[in-house]
DNA sequence: GGAAGTAGGCACTTCAAAGTGCGTAACACA
DNA sequence: TGTGTTACGCACTTTGAAGTGCCTACTTCC
């Protein structure tokens, strides 16, 4: 019977812990841009349309269409593409445009939001540039001490 | 024979564009700072030992030996606590210290690089209290409009 | 008239990460 | 002597997210 107390009371604790989690701004922020596609999307639709994200991530933000995302961040499913799109649509980061040409025709861009968002990131990409090799390096260290010490 | 034609042309520009974001120092930090218990053991880290993680993440930073930050971070397994202070200490943003006490003694204390790491998620807090709510009321208004309208 | 392109939807499957329980070495205390 | 604590390691199981294939409606081009 008694076979699960222990987790039952970590499941008690934790219920609690999850609601503060929700309850964070900045958890949610995290959950938001720690998304692989996510990322790409925004550095796409936040840099021009050429396929240069990692350098700088300038140009200027230009509205693109589903299939010039879909070929951009190459190696996408289309669900995955469509999903990540349809969730960022909904924080209002981005807009979704549908006019209806021939084939129908969407394009997504990001909202004033999505730009703020967008240049966050960037804050981002600066403080992992000036760390985070300081950090790999730990991590190579590490590794080495591991396998060779 | 040719069933798999488009999933293996996808493989090979995804294993290409793989490689490019394994580059990107930023999609690093991202994949660092985005798990739920490192941020959580950093803010345990960062702040004093008590249990307020939500407000202000302040207090002086103060090392905690591993059952005080099983019991701060409550609903954590002993298995996800163990590795992520190895993930954590392996990329030097945590010091591991065991004094071969009674029973052994361990305590974990911020680094340099992990209080700078604590501070700039600081950073990141203030975009998300500025611009979270404006997310999340998009997000219900979204949610609203498709299942009422 | 059938193939192709556009922007997806739907359902099945897989796969890795997280959860969960159990074991451990050393010592202290009852 | 046996039970408890500390700080884990190991192995099994679960689960949820991502991948993958297959489908549509409409049109245009060959």
């Amino acid at each position: 019977m008694a076979t699960t107390t222990a987790a039952q009371q970590r499941a008690q604790t934790r219920a609690q812990y999850d609601v503060f989690l929700a309850e964070c701004p900045s958890r949610k922020l995290l959950d938001r841009i720690s998304d692989k596609w996510v990322t790409l999307i925004l550095a796409a639709l936040g840099s021009d349309g050429s396929h240069r994200f990692g350098a700088d991530c300038a140009g200027e933000p230009r509205p693109l269409r589903y299939s010039e995302l879909s070929r951009l961040l190459a190696g996408v499913s289309q669900k995955m593409l469509t999903q990540t799109l349809r969730s960022l649509e909904r924080d209002g980061l981005i807009t979704r445009t549908a006019t209806p040409t021939v084939p129908v025709t969407v394009t997504y861009e990001l909202t004033d939001l999505g730009v703020s968002l967008h240049q966050m990131m960037r804050g981002l990409k600066g403080w992992a540039e000036t760390h985070m090799d300081e950090v790999l390096d730990n991590r190579a260290t590490y590794d080495t001490r591991a396998s060779a010490g």
